[in-house]
DNA sequence: CTCCCGCCTGCCGTTACGTCAGGGTCAAGC
DNA sequence: GCTTGACCCTGACGTAACGGCAGGCGGGAG
């Protein structure tokens, strides 16, 4: 099985100029040339090239792939096993990202301020520094982000005025639910809960079960969603997230 | 709350250096200068920097965040909802890569080959290109990377008899079940499930037991896994499968 | 007043390619 | 047998996002 470079891009996905440079780096090289002077990839090439775009795609510079992939003492499973471990390392990361947004996105709705360097927290230790040419022309072309923004664009003062006042509506019945001291866990509360989510997901962002669990989370991680709540009723804070869980497990 | 370069360099974790560059190109420049020409940055900068930083790791041109950022028409919210939908492709881009990379190890622990394209499918139509300093002397860092490797390195020959040995008593035992007519979720099939499992951890890499249902889903998924295990017997394709998530349900 | 650390502005270097330019090649069709 | 368009070759220069100096002020602690 021979491929020109140009098939070998196809299948891959990579420009041919992305291969030409990596042969004259040495990082891949075609096992062969024709007589007039046409690269000739084999399978252990593809193979080769395989290895290359998971360490590129995990931000490992050229170089360092090649002397990775050089190493003797590595086996095709013990670079599966590394990549695998890297993946993982990085949708941790990533998801670490997506908690931070969600808990700025809660303390501006609640017009909670954070210091600078809680801004940056996710930011801390570890350079970030990321590329991701498949943004280029897909940004702001998400579904969801389109949905949710068409959405916001096009309130007017009278929708705010709206959603201000079922927010409160809201509030105060939830308030009375706990001072009348019904069950967290109990059918009103959770419908208070779901509709808690529902109003999030009609007004800002579609709220996942999930995403809901996390914010109620927050109410209880972090002392300034804690004093909001507590601010409104003592014991709001627990309660709502007592509710808010009950509530996504019983619809899970 | 003013800050120096210095100083902002630190709490968000960026050079100096870069941030001269984001002043430069017009990304970035500090809302004041001292009277010695000393840049002063302000919370607003540094609101305006998380942005920045929070585009960059999701892989956009600096020359497209500087668009993005001074469009009007996109309020804080907005940049917020828009950053999680792209956090959350992202994610979904490296689960499908976990997944691959899990599909691999099991093809090449049954010694399936796989096709040029099948091994390029991750990469098929979206452009990867991605950078992450992070990466560079935590290459080969990671514990359970170490770990899983100082396991493997280890072995002699010996040791790949024993396990080869373990491997096919283990298949001896569960073609007998299933000979027997012993229910799929029954306590013994998912005593080997859960052997299975530990066979795995314990000879190739740490197995989970969401990954090993999502081996148990490859079984049935690809023909040629199913392949392999309906050449050991007939319906043990399906009835690992079931075992394996019985057994992983009743675990968790 | 003196250090040393921090800040300034160039300016050149680097990585991983993109993008021509100028020219040979291959296979399909006439 | 010849054309033609798609494909391949090798330079060579361009680009993005900084890194890393050099050479020279600034500033606050002792």
């Amino acid at each position: 099985m021979a491929y020109t470079v140009g098939q070998v891009a196809r299948i891959a996905g990579v420009t041919v100029r992305t291969l030409h440079h990596y042969d004259e780096i040495g990082l891949l090289s075609p096992s062969g040339r024709t007589p007039t002077g046409y690269r000739r990839y084999d399978d252990a090439d593809l193979q080769r090239l395989q290895l290359v775009l998971y360490y590129r795609e995990l931000g490992f510079p050229l170089e360092e792939i090649t002397a990775i992939i050089d190493d003797p003492a590595a086996d095709p499973a013990a670079h599966l096993r590394r990549q695998h471990e890297l993946l993982t390392v990085r949708i941790k990361r990533l998801q670490e990202m997506v908690t931070a947004v969600e808990f700025a996105m809660e303390a501006s709705k609640l017009n909670i301020q954070l210091t600078p360097e809680e801004r940056f927290e996710v930011f801390g230790d570890f350079r970030p520094e990321e590329h991701a040419a498949e943004a280029e022309q897909r940004w702001g072309d998400t579904d969801a982000y389109r949905e949710s923004n068409r959405r916001v664009a096009r309130y007017s003062k009278d929708d705010w005025l709206r959603n201000k006042a079922e927010n409160e509506d809201w509030g105060r019945r939830i308030v009375a639910l706990l001072a009348a001291g019904a069950p967290a866990d109990g059918p009103e509360a959770m419908d208070l809960a779901e509709e808690h989510r529902q109003l999030i997901s009609r007004w800002f962002y579609e709220c996942s079960y999930e995403m809901h669990t996390g914010l109620a989370d927050m109410y209880l991680a972090d002392e300034r969603f804690t004093a909001y709540y507590e601010n409104i009723a003592a014991g709001l804070a627990a309660y709502l997230h007592e509710a808010i869980h009950a509530n996504a497990i019983s619809r899970a």
